[in-house]
DNA sequence: AAAATACTTGACTGATCAGTCTACATAGAT
DNA sequence: ATCTATGTAGACTGATCAGTCAAGTATTTT
């Protein structure tokens, strides 16, 4: 095989990149392809359309997640730890990304997804599968934390569901007010939301 | 004054019903002026840019609901009992709409909050408003909840805004898996976040 | 009757949109 | 050396975008 080209993940980047910044809509092929320093033929060359595209960037950004993912939610790590680790880590990586472009974006699989839903297919399943796929850490890690016993919870997938839900508004609200604070209270109102029955001392920062 | 006309509130209801069906930036204004039987002339005597229609649209699409839900969440009625007639009652708007459009569309203030915070700092801050004065519906309830010894909560508007995220995470993926059973089953979970003592006996059914 | 207010009309502009196409470059395989 | 696969270049298309504008109509006030 001749030359290898990073164009295709350099185009799902800079998609990825102002996809969740601004929004699909908003995200022209132009503006693409102008961040990622392609020109029009080689767009099309790796994507047959802006939506398809689209789903790969998605894709990619779960992928490039999701060994942080495994870590966190390592069945090693007891399982409130896990959360308390995730949350943590949104949040730093947030306040990271707000250094570069001076907003709070949330979680570019809710925003997206909630902009798409009813009008792109394929962006709509990818993005189903992958909250899917998010969601199977909190399950895992609920069952866990019943199993151990800091947990009353007659059904984990539902408690798990309810904080799952729980963190998606309050991410979908960090993005339209635009402040990281409502992460940084996170962490107590996920204990709260699981009831938890005391707090277990934990051993990170 | 001379002639009086209903075409500002046809437009109005005309982007709302596109922009929540659809998105903000699927939503063109030829669409609206054809909805709405206007010309483009007519659109831009009334509003000066698509984004100030927006705003107007939502802030329009607030004052509707308002008295419904200052029935729903009346003083007189029991604290928790508000919540169970609220979730019913948006059960019932989302299946309707559904019958009409053929999907789940959530709610619309956080989907094109998700989608335009960064883009559109006018509808950014009217969603944004919109947000808390529905928030405050949540508040008092707990409050009254808490004064009746039905939950416990050393901070009410923590609890509050607790149960608010969840709500909105839960339409959020309602709308992004087009899927009613969520709504069907989150009366429940809004008790156990609550922390409801013992579940009340309701008059509704 | 005339003037003023409150709209309506629809053609128009220039920018931008997603997507196409042909020609070309660069590399490894033979 | 040349052939073939893997890209790249960028001009082009036709549709659609938000927004403008000058001219018109209907209704009420004076």
């Amino acid at each position: 095989m001749p030359r290898v080209s990073d164009m295709k993940e350099r185009l799902m980047d800079a998609a990825m990149d102002l996809i969740w910044e601004n929004s699909y809509g908003a995200t022209s092929v132009d503006a693409i392809c102008e961040r990622a320093g392609a020109k029009k033929g080689s767009f099309y060359y790796f994507f047959k359309s802006k939506s398809e595209l689209a789903a790969a960037a998605l894709e990619g950004c779960w992928n490039k997640k999701k060994a942080e993912m495994d870590s966190i939610f390592s069945p090693t790590v007891p399982p409130l730890e896990r959360f308390d680790r995730y949350f943590d880590f949104v949040h730093d990586r947030l306040a990271e990304v707000q250094q570069k472009c001076g907003s709070i974006l949330g979680c570019p699989f809710i925003s997206v997804g909630s902009e798409v839903s009813t009008q792109d297919q394929i962006v709509r399943e990818t993005i189903d599968r992958i909250m899917d796929r998010k969601l199977n850490y909190f399950v895992s890690a609920v069952r866990d934390a019943v199993a151990e016993g800091l947990v009353d919870a007659p059904d984990p997938v539902a408690k798990a569901r309810a904080l799952f839900s729980c963190y998606q508004g309050m991410m979908a609200q960090a993005r339209i007010q635009n402040d990281i604070e409502l992460l940084r209270g996170f962490k107590g109102v996920a204990m709260e939301v699981l009831g938890v029955k005391r707090a277990p001392a934990l051993s990170s920062s």
